[in-house]
DNA sequence: TTATACTATGTGCAGGTTACACATAGATGC
DNA sequence: GCATCTATGTGTAACCTGCACATAGTATAA
């Protein structure tokens, strides 16, 4: 917040949060994205995301298991415990199928559709700025 | 969806909807960023939603008109009744407020840094893909 | 050996949003 | 009278998110 708004805070959607403004189930994607690299469990996918994406947002833990567990209830991804493990408690590794690769494909496709609706508001709302700014 | 593409519909997250993937609560700052160019009657920013950023996706009517009542809680926007009107059903005109001007603008930086990551994830995504395709 | 911290997986739940269906009503044209 | 378009709303089931909390194996240090 820009300082000395102020406000009902209680009723704004737009407040810093976890993600910027987020993507309904942006993190579905994220997964099968890292998933494509590489077999990994979830606590991996956890700091992956992390890094690569997130920095500075904080990760839900318990999202990214649930949406591994949908993910895995719709054929998307499959998991085994991993056995080669020595130390530490038990990871389930997750890999991604096939079906999985598809569905990333189709989530990408919208996705891109998305920025260009956001790309297409921003330009608009910059537009207004300058003219705001300083009319020729 | 791929011709071809089977899979269990009702936990899916990614399907065609309204818009292609949304983001939380988007029509707020729409809405506002149309009053800032005129003070607009709820219908008139259906329509203005409709032709501007989301060509082919349907809105929703309810969803606009509590965001409205909603931005006026906050603050962000008030409304009067039209009296200029000679025809049809009665019009509640929405002008925004200076407090609105600075929402969106927060609004507005967010979308960008949302913008951003939806980009590193399709640059992500096209790197392997073409990889997949053909290594050099 | 107790305590502490880190890894790792998971459940429960309150609160908020969305999409869909439905309700209401003035004005206009046939 | 009747359909249709404009215009504003309510109700609700389903879903997602973020937070708190539960569980447990391993390692390290006091």
């Amino acid at each position: 917040m820009p300082p000395g708004f102020r406000g009902h805070g209680r009723h704004r959607r737009c407040q810093r949060g976890p993600m910027p403004q987020r993507i309904d189930g942006f993190i579905e994607p994220a997964l099968l994205l890292l998933l494509r690299n590489d077999p990994t469990h979830g606590y991996g996918l956890m700091e992956g995301l992390q890094g690569l994406w997130l920095r500075d947002y904080p990760v839900d833990s318990s999202a990214v298991y649930r949406t591994l567990r949908g993910l895995e209830e719709m054929g998307m991804v499959s998991s085994t415990w991993d056995t080669d493990i020595t130390s530490g408690p038990p990871r389930r590794m997750y890999r991604i199928t096939p079906d999985g690769e598809e569905y990333l494909a189709h989530w990408a496709d919208d996705l891109r559709a998305t920025e260009e609706v956001l790309r297409a508001f921003l330009a608009a709302y910059d537009r207004r700025a300058a003219e705001a700014a300083g009319p020729p």
